[in-house]
RNA sequence: GGGCCUGUAGCUCCAAUGGCAGAGCAGCGGACUUUUAAUCCGAAGUGUGUGGGUUCGAAUCCCACCAGGCCCA
């Protein structure tokens, strides 16, 4: 890298010694170093939400008589000559510190104004409430339990800069109230998502990340090395292989919440490692599945927002099921307005498709050829959720032809608000069909296909001893996240987003 | 990969046509016994992403590079 500039935040004595800013915040830290150092732990007694709970139908003016101690990041202080105010933040929210000399003393008075915004700090004192109806902890001692060294950002405008608030991610979550409500509605999401697959008997399991064939979808992997076994690996690109395994093993219901990578582009919705919640239900069909997305989707949304009609991007969305649902070839043809099928000749398809601005590739069979449609006409105008359903065989390797129609498989994508959010199907338990899928993707991929499924031997292998009726489902959860938190970028909702190295 | 755009103080932002680089917050000193982005007074200070080029003179124009954003593929 020939952009060589000093790093504004790298750790160096030298730096904070030179700097104005942080050279007092150097030697307050210094003299409590050398006057015996921090302290290794605090006893809380309460969180600001836990007071607030407790306390927050008090008169303005009152004094509990309860005494307490709190602890977190002093934000900001107010002083007033004998009096002082600090705004004390922790995980749960915000409590003000009353500071009285008189109650304090004046060596502790002195001390508290020698804090700075930033510092970590426990204080003891009585749960009362201000002139002005403010509670507030009216502090008899205080301990600094770490000095912090940098100014923090501005305390009305926060961190603004993209770049700076996800490369200095904890610098954002202690500026932007939004940043720590998004990570916790992150948490509090997966969560749900895990009661929901538990208490429905899944069993949660875990499935190798590093493999020596990245199968289960269509993505680049990222490649890697292993010393000791002198093989290349890669990074998976799904779960669904490995889980149905499970599935033939007899555990009959599993899922995974995992981390997925994927060697692509960045953008809006797409971060290189994304986790994906994939789940098998033995003895179940896609139809069992659809049913169980929606349940999943609505609790999540009742378990963030307190209900199921929410609002993403500034437009109406209701999350309570049922979904409407529409196959893809219905949904084609109503955009072209022609009435076409999979039988239609590929002459009269690429044809229709180029009529719609898409160029067909010469391996492209009638299901790619809605596929495309679908995707250049369809995907962006579906708004509330929608199950799309019946994909085309060609483009569903992993999917069981559907029951009763040629084609097509039982297989449907949940899209809301132009974007997929799940994808799932009854599962191809076939093994002599599931390998005549395979050695058309093979094929494909040695004509020319770049999106071609891998064979997966030992897959075949576990499909010969026999995969009982399975429905499946794989739902990316940073979507997810991002819908019940009204986010448009699928960074706000990954705490550490890939980055570029500085 | 293509197009457009951005990068100025710790943070948030100004700086017509190229002409002494500014403010608010933060920080520093002071006043203030109920503040809520406290207020008031005072002093000071620091910066044009990196490297070149054009020019008497560059934050501004040109080139390359670095990082990022938006849109498209």
């Amino acid at each position: 890298m020939t952009d060589d500039r000093p790093s504004d935040l790298a750790p160096s004595t030298d730096a904070l010694e030179d700097d104005p800013l942080t050279k007092e915040r150097l030697r307050k830290y210094r003299a409590v170093v050398e006057d015996g150092g921090f302290p290794y732990a605090y006893d809380r007694t309460d969180t600001a939400s836990e007071l607030h709970a407790r306390h927050g139908n008090l008169e303005p003016g009152s004094e509990t008589g309860e005494t307490v101690t709190v602890a977190g990041r002093l934000m900001n202080t107010r002083e007033m000559g004998k009096l002082a105010f600090g705004v004390l933040q922790d995980v749960t929210g915000r409590i003000q510190l009353f500071v009285d000399r008189r109650t304090i003393g004046d060596d502790g008075f002195d001390e508290f104004l020698e804090l700075d915004a930033g510092d970590w700090v426990g204080a003891e004192g009585e749960v009362i409430t201000s002139k002005r109806g403010e509670l507030s902890v009216r502090i008899h001692t205080f301990s600094l339990l770490q000095k912090s060294l940098r100014p923090l950002p501005d305390k009305w405008h926060g961190l603004k800069d993209v770049e700076a608030r996800s490369r200095h991610r904890y610098v954002d979550l202690i500026a932007n109230e939004e940043s720590r409500t998004t990570a916790l509605a992150r948490s509090r999401i997966i969560s749900e998502l895990r009661r929901q697959f538990d208490q429905r008997g899944y069993i949660e399991v875990e499935t190798p990340v590093l493999l020596g064939e990245a199968t289960g979808a269509l993505a680049r992997p990222f490649e890697t090395h292993h010393n000791a076994l002198g093989e290349d690996m890669y990074l998976r690109i799904a779960t669904e292989l490995f889980l149905k395994r499970l599935v033939v093993g007899g555990l009959e219901k599993v899922y995974e919440i995992g981390r997925i990578f994927r060697n692509e582009g960045i953008d809006a919705k797409h971060n290189p490692e994304f986790t994906m919640l994939e789940s098998y239900e033995a003895f179940a069909d896609f139809d069992d599945i659809m049913t169980l997305v929606e349940e999943v989707v609505a609790a999540c949304a009742e378990k963030i927002t307190g209900g199921t009609a929410i609002t993403y991007q500034g437009r109406d969305l209701e999350l309570s099921g049922p979904y409407p649902r529409a196959t893809m070839l219905d949904l084609v043809r109503k955009a072209v307005g022609v009435d076409i099928d999979y039988d239609s000749s590929l002459d009269d398809l690429a044809d229709l498709a180029r009529h719609h601005g898409i160029e067909p590739d010469d391996h492209w069979g009638s299901g790619r050829f809605v596929e495309a449609l679908f995707d250049e006409l369809v995907e962006d105008t579906i708004w509330q959720p929608t199950f799309v359903t019946e994909h085309p065989i060609e483009i569903s390797p992993l999917s069981r032809a559907h029951r009763s129609k040629p084609h097509v498989t039982e297989r449907f994508e949940l899209f809301i608000g132009g974007a997929e959010y799940a994808n799932g199907f009854s599962e191809l338990n076939d093994p002599f069909d599931q390998r005549e899928r395979f050695e058309a993707q093979a094929a494909a991929k040695s004509a020319g296909d770049q999106d071609a499924h891998p064979i997966d031997d030992d897959y075949l292998l576990a499909l010969e001893y026999g995969l009982p009726p399975t429905g499946g489902l794989g739902v990316g959860v940073d979507r997810l996240v991002m819908l019940l938190t009204d986010k448009h970028h699928i960074r706000e909702v990954i705490l550490f987003p890939t980055m570029r190295p500085e």
